[in-house]
RNA sequence: CGGGGUGUAGCGCAGUCCGGUUAGCGCACCUGGUUUGGGACCAGGGGGUCGCAGGUUCGAAUCCUGCCACCCCGACCA
């Protein structure tokens, strides 16, 4: 176990925490609930955004920008979002400082307040909605396909670094479309999307589904998600992807004019995911030696550690790394080739374990006498002696050989951890005894979600697009359901 | 907002119950040397308003009063 980092059966909370910070991602900043995102954790960042963004604009998005205020009568104007983000903005009241009269630093201007109070976006549909009202006259104006990379403030109680922090990144698609068909059509479209990023990039299984009534998104007619299964058998929804009807249509008054010459309201989507993926990349890989990155959003895919004694050693050791290193890039990989001199090669073994680098490459003096190096992969910490020669080719194979490990990995979890359940008891047994996701038969109402939810603090993940549909009776009540839904405990 | 806990060097902590030399340890940091195929070793060194404000006392990290901050567990949530 990596120094200094508690083991993942011990204490999974700590654990996380402990790779979190300790990789270099984030850290807790002097700011409540806030995190500072550090370079190497922003470094994964933007290649998740890269990704995202290249398949946004491949399905006909483009990207825009929207304040970060929104007043507050524009806020109140959509009754369930209001009644859904109430009790967590932020809010500017005021727009001045001045010198504190008893000396003690400044205090807030209490001449300068705001006519009307601005709220801290805490997701942009009100704002964006209030724009496109503006935009759109006639059907030749839809669809409107935009996405915005922002950063929101929901001031929740209780923050966990990447999972839940006060101020986050992330993205938010706003799409305005002429039917309702093709509106449902999109927020599909996006939530496959997100499923596919999850799955082929970041080596995450995910289950597609729609949201209880209870777990819906605020002013949503209908939310899809991809809900993600961490190695502590808690649940994660990593994604979301909401038909909003004409809600927001109605709420700004937003028409556009048929080809028929009859005025209608539009038909919205709107779909995100945060910086949250970060901390589902850390919980879903990672071990008790640090984080496990796949190969496809790392920062740097390939490290060359030299091992040395003297300069002449180091020279000619250098020499071959330069050129192996130009090899894989010649491959598009990215390598770094770490040469410093003030730690010995166990620390850096070590240190880039703990960052999650997927494969190391370790050249000394027997490598050189044997025209060999040593390769290390980082997902399953073994290590192999392959000739020079045929190193970038080695390289590549294994890469992708590693992508698909640590999902194939995940999903044999997720398999092993989903279990089918019959009746209320096997129900509560499984969710101590095995936690994971738990596929059961619900009446459909939110008063039975609601009280399972009390008794046993598991809620309806999600009711998945796929899989068994045959119809059944509710553990609970034991009334009709349609199909088994998804339950577990989440984050 | 309820319950619990913690504030002492960059990080992690001991010391507080029972007041008493110059506040200590590990890691990290700096200098010099030896090392380098899995987190090196030796020697020397730098770094502290003991969370803040008051009080008691010859004397306070330690006792008393008030305040503040943060963490954990709940409720709330991407």
């Amino acid at each position: 176990m990596a120094k200094g980092i508690t083991s993942r059966s011990e204490n999974y909370s700590q654990w996380y925490n402990d790779i979190v910070i300790k990789a270099g991602l984030a850290d807790y900043s002097a700011v409540r609930g806030c995190m500072v995102i550090k370079p190497y954790g922003y470094a994964i960042w933007e290649k998740i955004q890269r990704q995202l963004d290249d398949m946004f604009k491949a399905t006909g998005h483009q990207n825009a920008y929207f304040p970060l205020f929104i007043p507050k009568s524009f806020f109140s104007k959509e009754a369930d979002h209001v009644e859904g983000f109430a009790k967590e903005c932020a809010i500017v009241t005021h727009y001045r400082l001045k010198n504190d009269p008893a000396g003690k630093g400044v205090t807030v201007d209490e001449d300068a307040k705001l006519e009307e109070e601005l709220i801290v976006r805490p997701t942009s549909e009100t704002i964006i909605w209030n724009t496109y009202k503006g935009w759109i006259q006639s059907y030749r104006d839809l669809p409107i396909l935009i996405n915005q990379w922002a950063n929101v403030v929901r001031w929740e109680m209780r923050t966990r670094l990447f999972l839940r922090t006060t101020e986050f990144l992330w993205q938010e698609g706003h799409t305005a479309h002429a039917t309702r068909e093709e509106a449902v059509e999109e927020t599909l479209k996006m939530v496959n999307v997100y499923a596919d990023f999850a799955q082929n990039w970041m080596g995450m299984p995910v289950l597609i589904g729609t949201k209880s009534e209870n777990e819906r998104f605020a002013g949503a007619i209908e939310t899809y998600c991809i809900e993600a299964l961490m190695q502590d058998g808690k649940a994660l929804q990593a994604g979301t992807s909401h038909f909003l009807g004409q809600n927001f249509a109605k709420a700004f008054d937003v028409k556009y004019q048929t080809k028929e010459g009859v005025l209608d309201y539009v038909w919205a989507t709107s779909w995100g995911v945060s910086t949250r993926l970060m901390g589902a990349l850390v919980m879903a890989h990672s071990d008790d030696n640090g984080l496990v990155l796949p190969p496809k959003l790392a920062p740097t895919q390939v490290v060359f550690v030299p091992i040395y004694k003297t300069d002449e050693e180091l020279s000619l050791i250098s020499e071959k790394v330069q050129e192996l290193k130009k090899q894989l890039e010649a491959k598009g990989i990215t390598t770094h080739f770490d040469n410093r001199d003030t730690v010995k090669p166990g620390f850096k073994f070590a240190e880039y374990e703990l960052k999650g680098y997927p494969v190391r490459i370790a050249l000394g003096p027997k490598d050189m006498e044997k025209g060999t190096v040593e390769i290390a992969r980082r997902d399953t910490l073994t290590k192999e002696f392959v000739p020079q020669d045929g190193v970038a080719e080695y390289v590549v194979n294994l890469l992708d050989e590693i992508q698909s490990n640590i999902y194939n990995k995940a999903l044999k979890f997720r398999e092993e951890t989903t279990t089918i359940v019959d009746s209320y008891d096997e129900f509560k047994r499984i969710l101590d005894e095995k936690p994971g996701f738990v596929l059961a038969h619900w009446d459909g109402t939110s008063e039975t979600e609601e009280r399972v939810k009390d008794e046993t603090k598991a809620t309806i993940r999600c009711i998945p697009l796929e899989g068994d549909n045959q119809p059944g009776t509710c553990i609970f009540t034991g009334k009709p359901s349609e199909r088994r839904v998804v339950f577990a405990r989440a984050y």
